[in-house]
DNA sequence: TACTAAAACAGTAATCATTACTATTATTAA
DNA sequence: TTAATAATAGTAATGATTACTGTTTTAGTA
């Protein structure tokens, strides 16, 4: 199935790049809608997803509550605020002794890892 | 409200305590209820919460899917299989440069972190 | 041992996030 | 301009989890 263009997706694209916040996907609906009043939930889902798949934009998905998005797609580590539930990016860089630790002990392929760091931000200290 | 014992939150601990491939609600139902035939789903899940609320177990959410619960509540890393999507637990230790390294560059008050590595198990190599 | 207040229960209904379905519209290549 | 098909809006369905309600268990006290 070859990929078209369309409006929706990149409003969706445009709208994700311009937040740090990493937003839902009903934020950003309720978000995209402004410009495309009819767009329907689940376009922005399905764009998303597509998104997610071609490496353009991350999912983020904590324990509780929706999954969230985010317009920076290159590996990086997140932090949750325990107070505020808010999720910021971290600007360390990527702790490759992580990988080399895990597969010292174990006996399949590590290929990758994702950490989530919590605590409480600056804002609800 | 004070806890109460109940005999059906014993045999959820008692059952989550036997398995190492960290259980689904669904899957924890289904077991318990070889000993319980009428435990209820609900009541699974409010002992898991429970149980959880108080440190005994640990509550483990992936991207996809149902959240998984792990008997060991010891802060330690988890691996998902990419192929069967099989969850395990990592012998390896924590890394506590991950934690320093993450309040260099941050404002707020890193107080924990969680990791997740992905790759191939040795059952699907 | 019986009594009582409150916690926990089973069973069921409701909620929430997400996905699937369908008839219509937009995109794109010829 | 046409035709094939991807994408859409709107809506229905799904799946995981939580909430509700009348009944049963637990546990402290007489």
């Amino acid at each position: 199935m070859q990929l078209k263009y369309s409006r929706q997706r990149e409003s969706i694209k445009n709208f994700l790049m311009t937040r740090k916040d990493h937003p839902t996907a009903e934020v950003i609906y309720t978000n995209v809608r402004k410009e495309y009043p009819n767009i329907s939930l689940g376009t922005v889902y399905r764009n998303l997803a597509l998104l997610t798949e071609m490496g353009e934009i991350m999912k983020i998905s904590m324990g509780e509550g929706s999954d969230r998005f985010d317009g920076n797609p290159l590996p990086h580590y997140h932090f949750v605020c325990r107070k505020c539930n808010c999720v910021t990016d971290l600007a360390m860089e990527r702790v490759e002794l992580m990988n080399r630790k895990a597969s010292e002990s174990f006996s399949g392929i590590i290929e990758d890892h994702e950490a989530y760091f919590y605590g409480i931000c600056e804002n609800c200290l």
